[in-house]
DNA sequence: TACGAGTGGTTGATGCGTCAACCACGGCCG
DNA sequence: CGGCCGTGGTTGACGCATCAACCACTCGTA
């Protein structure tokens, strides 16, 4: 409805432009190889990785706050892998609702092959692009982003 | 395999972290507000945008490589726009095989409907989030970043 | 003790992205 | 003319993400 919508100036297009597509290529990049090398996708491995950096065994609300993510996803993702052996469901004797989450020894195998492919791939796809002061700017940057994100309504 | 797999340095580590979260959340956000809006996905917005840019008919091919995707992620995108009525599909005389891609009248009214949404999305949680020199600065590591994955194999 | 609000977690529908297989046609070379 | 390869495009199955609705249990309070 608004007449003149202040389109971005080049600049600002050619910033967000070249974010998006680098952004977009890396990740599709990157979730396809680690996939294809480990058999995990992205959200298997990170929910895998901060369950057994916490010690392998995790109330699901608590897993679900550490990643970040809304309680459905989390549902579903465990509901999955753990129809593949990746972790496995343990009721809670304090709280009747409750959940835990556990890695099993097969989880704990395949995070523990997957890691140091995805380091590799992380490395290669992207560290390797960059100088060390490009990094720290990229990191700066980024943690503007967030700060402003948070204080952003929605 | 490895016994030494090379982690990264906590710099590095930090940027690949920040980037991540950053890229993640503000995709999201981006992509659920443009959607609560204007009722389109990411998807149907930039193969609108596409579309209607190089004058809003297309052999579908053409269209795939304008927007960097893979064939059979278009054609289901297509699909699922023709259904909704921003899209048509018209037959090639010239090539029995072929398609085109026409953008209705609805798809036309849709796009330049969201597109300013689209835009004051992309500024309000993006662009102010950062100074010029922040942006032409990212703008650069994205095509650092972008130029090194394509030499890269995969 | 009963009830209502909040928390913990699941479920089902729907859309999106990828992969692999496939079909249909065009163009070239014998 | 005939076969074959490459291109254009579709299809189906599957995993992933979101939304909204829902169930089950706990806890504070009257």
């Amino acid at each position: 409805m608004n007449a003149t919508p202040r389109w971005l100036n080049p600049e600002q297009q050619a910033a967000w432009d070249g974010f998006i597509r680098m952004q977009e290529k890396l990740i599709g990049r990157l979730s396809r190889r680690v996939q294809a090398d480990s058999r995990m996708s992205p959200a298997d491995y990170i929910v895998l990785a901060k369950l057994t950096e916490a010690g392998g065994r995790m109330r699901f609300m608590d897993l679900t706050k550490l990643v970040e993510w809304e309680k459905s996803r989390m549902s579903h993702q465990v509901a999955r892998m753990a129809k593949r052996g990746l972790v496995a469901k343990e009721e809670c004797p304090d709280d009747g609702r409750g959940a835990f989450i556990v890695a099993t020894p097969a989880g704990r195998e395949a995070i523990e092959e997957a890691a140091p492919v995805h380091v590799e791939h992380v490395r290669r796809l992207f560290i390797d692009a960059l100088t060390q002061e490009e990094l720290d700017s990229l990191a700066r940057i980024s943690n503007r982003v967030l700060a402003h994100l948070e204080k952003q309504p929605d």
